[in-house]
DNA sequence: AAAAAAT
């Protein structure tokens, strides 16, 4: 039994990297996809849950594959989002902070593109890029890829299907003897009928964990809403939440816009992502998410895929996803390296048929989530409200019939239960644990 | 129809 990463034939000095990103054990689909990717004969296309390592499965090997005497790029690593891509680079420099002598670029879209260009006349073994700015810096002639040994498709249903021309046109510009090595966490049927063009060599076919559909570790909900409650049914779950981090998914750029307007004024911890941000933005919401500086993230799809932050214990789709594929990929956010987590979808009475079908499309069982009752959820907008004078600076006029509003919400708790819940949902919401209302501690002089 | 990906 192979349950240690040398085992499967990883050298030394990457253990030691592993052991200090604190992963000891393989998973499964890294103990089927790494000594496969060591062989160096067969392609691969590979089919695993999301959060069970793929980026590892194929990262670990590559790093180990690359023959530092030469000075050409050796491997090519396409995502279908920038932020994907970052993240895979982030990853690989993890991987291989003990060896300093591997070169790895990241050539994502949405930076400045004449320090890509410069940095790549130096010593370049792995790139890891988004499609577009890949065939910008090939039409620019800034780039060679004619020796290029392994040819890495993250995301490969995506990249093969939204991304198929740019792809197409990398195709053309990189040698027919590669290997290719394809990894998903979803595969069409027709997606799988295209796979075969873009093999050169016998291709293997890895799976783990795929004999049930449904990925185990995620507890699947859906509420059922007048769209006039929506955001308060929403507002309610978010409070009950409070300290844990999740991301909530809508349909459009604006619903975002809209969404985390509604959330910056009730004073919650969030941030939105969407493409027609400025990169600048999106690296930075997504730095203070990753950071937990913010709880919340809502995104469009731009995160739906691949995305791996530690502890998001829920996932929210305030619109329901166009395709079951997509409503894979968002729930995947959470319940990943073995962890669990709630994915929660909200709809409106005319969708709930909908239901059915992805519970049979992806043969997963849907719990219904109870809705706060009218009285809860009148009860959390007045302690949004008082979290919202809390939070804003004094001298601000509160009218006498806000006053009496909140008096009304609150008029059947006594004085003590009051100012408990209070504190509770203010501390809570605020992530402000014991330490820091102690007196702190003087410094030495 | 919308989202992503080049400037």
């Amino acid at each position: 039994m192979s349950n240690q990463f040398s085992d499967l034939g990883i050298q030394e000095q990457f253990q030691q990297s592993l052991v200090d990103l604190n992963i000891s054990v393989p998973t499964a689909i890294q103990k089927k996809t790494i000594p496969m990717v060591l062989n160096q004969k067969e392609d691969v296309v590979v089919l695993a849950k999301t959060g069970t390592g793929k980026t590892a499965a194929f990262g670990l090997p590559l790093l180990q594959l690359i023959d530092l005497e030469k000075d050409n790029i050796q491997a090519l690593i396409l995502a279908p989002t920038r932020e994907l891509g970052q993240q895979i680079y982030v990853n690989l420099l993890a991987f291989a902070s003990a060896n300093p002598k591997i070169t790895i670029v990241s050539l994502c879209g949405g930076t400045p593109v004449k320090p890509q260009i410069e940095r790549l006349k130096s010593t370049t073994h792995i790139v890891v890029a988004t499609p577009g700015r890949l065939v910008d810096l090939i039409e620019r002639d800034a780039i060679q890829l004619n020796k290029l040994n392994y040819f890495v498709l993250d995301e490969a249903d995506e990249m093969l299907s939204a991304l198929k021309d740019e792809v197409d046109a990398i195709l053309k510009v990189i040698p027919k003897s590669r290997r290719t090595l394809l990894f998903t966490a979803t595969m069409s049927g027709t997606i799988k009928q295209l796979v075969q063009n873009y093999m050169s060599k016998h291709v293997v076919h890895l799976e783990a964990d795929m004999e049930t559909l449904g990925h185990l570790g995620i507890d699947h909900q859906y509420v059922v809403v007048e769209p006039i409650e929506k955001l308060e049914v929403l507002l309610h779950f978010l409070s009950s939440k409070a300290g844990e981090r999740g991301i909530i998914f809508c349909k459009t750029k604006a619903a975002v816009n809209k969404l985390a307007k509604n959330l910056a004024i009730n004073k919650f911890s969030s941030g939105a992502i969407h493409g027609s941000l400025t990169q600048g933005i999106r690296d930075r919401i997504m730095g203070q998410f990753r950071e937990g500086h913010i709880d919340i993230l809502v995104a469009t799809d731009l995160a739906a895929r691949g995305i791996d932050v530690k502890e998001v214990s829920y996932v929210v789709n305030y619109h329901l996803p166009d395709t079951y594929d997509a409503y894979v990929h968002r729930s995947g956010r959470t319940a990943r390296a073995g962890a669990k987590g709630l994915s929660l979808t909200v709809l409106q009475q005319e969708e709930v048929a909908d239901i059915a079908d992805f519970e049979k499309e992806l043969g997963i069982v849907f719990k219904t989530f109870k809705k706060a009752d009218a009285q809860s959820i009148e009860e959390n907008n007045g302690l949004l409200w008082a979290r919202k004078i809390f939070k804003t600076k004094p001298n601000r006029d509160v009218s006498e019939d806000f006053k009496a509003k909140i008096k009304t919400i609150f008029h059947h708790l006594t004085k003590e239960e009051l100012v408990d819940k209070l504190l509770t949902n203010y501390l809570a919401q605020n992530s402000i644990d014991n330490s820091k209302l102690e007196t702190p501690k003087k410094r030495k002089p």
